[in-house]
DNA sequence: CATAAACTGTTAGTACACAAACTAATTTGC
DNA sequence: GCAAATTAGTTTGTGTACTAACAGTTTATG
């Protein structure tokens, strides 16, 4: 690694208050950037430990196992994804023949979704690993540094 | 909102682990999930505050105001963004005019790229707002709870 | 010095993620 | 009873984000 010459200060940047701003603006210490990491490593420990499905895919999956059926928009709306989203999701889901869907009669716009059994069963199969994935992002903290962490979390919802 | 007839226990699923496992996992308890959702809200507030770059795009053009110059893999690895992705990232700065390339003499495979003179105007114009993004983003939290996230989020990258 | 190993940038492919614009179906409000 | 508003789903377009494979360049090694 080598080091590059730092010339940050060079020219005219209009008033005195942007330049002391940006001067000391420390990219690697906001929330943003740090959660961009921590979610890198997430993603890679998830990814290790349940090959078979995207985070996205196993959300959709685990809240259709635990509601029985849902519409399309309705899951998108319980796992926080929009519908736009929610479509490529499902018709992953589909094509795997993890999911069914078929449209309701007394609502014709609806999709209605259903997991299949085959769907079920890979839930059940992955469910443990997917707790372990939760264990092994948060195993640089202590058991206390853990709840207040979640809680802290929780709150910037 | 209807409630949904809710028969998550059904059929066989193999093994008494897994069926108990999978009973009582909580997507909305896992770290990742809510890390999802509060990176949702982190993104609306930038794109609010800052809505000419995306949070990539600025810390790609703040880290090249703040060494001055780097190669484009280089500037990747500085801000956790790997070599395929920083290709494109660049080439919407370059292509805005805010960052330029040259290839270097020394080593022909390397892109040196630097801020343009309207990189480093946009980038203390909107230094501020990006300051005020973590602000707004961390505003749940008490100073003291703050102190406390920020230290345990960075032992989690 | 030759060549293997490592590195730089590029491309293709997959998968989110969101905005905006659109169609079709259903509710509502008057 | 009917127009207006709302809702469900789709499509398009832009922007990450990562994997894998590749070509050209540089470096390290035998």
């Amino acid at each position: 690694m080598k080091k590059m010459p730092l010339s940050v200060v060079d020219t005219d940047h209009h008033d005195a208050d942007s330049m002391a701003a940006a001067a000391d603006y420390q990219l690697e210490d906001q929330v943003g950037f740090i959660m961009r990491c921590v979610n890198q490593r997430h993603l890679s420990i998830f990814s290790r430990l349940i090959p078979e499905l995207t985070p996205t895919q196993f959300s959709a999956l685990a809240k259709l196992c635990a509601t029985g059926q849902a519409s399309q928009n309705e899951l998108g709306r319980m796992i926080a994804i929009d519908a736009a989203t929610i479509k490529g999701v499902v018709d992953r889901l589909k094509h795997r023949g993890l999911i069914s869907s078929e449209s309701q009669p007394s609502d014709l716009r609806r999709l209605i979704l259903k997991p299949t059994e085959e769907g079920r069963q890979l839930f059940h199969q992955i469910s443990a690993a997917a707790r372990q994935v939760s264990e092994d992002t948060l195993k640089p903290l202590s058991e206390k540094e853990k709840q207040v962490f979640m809680n802290l979390l929780a709150k910037l919802r």
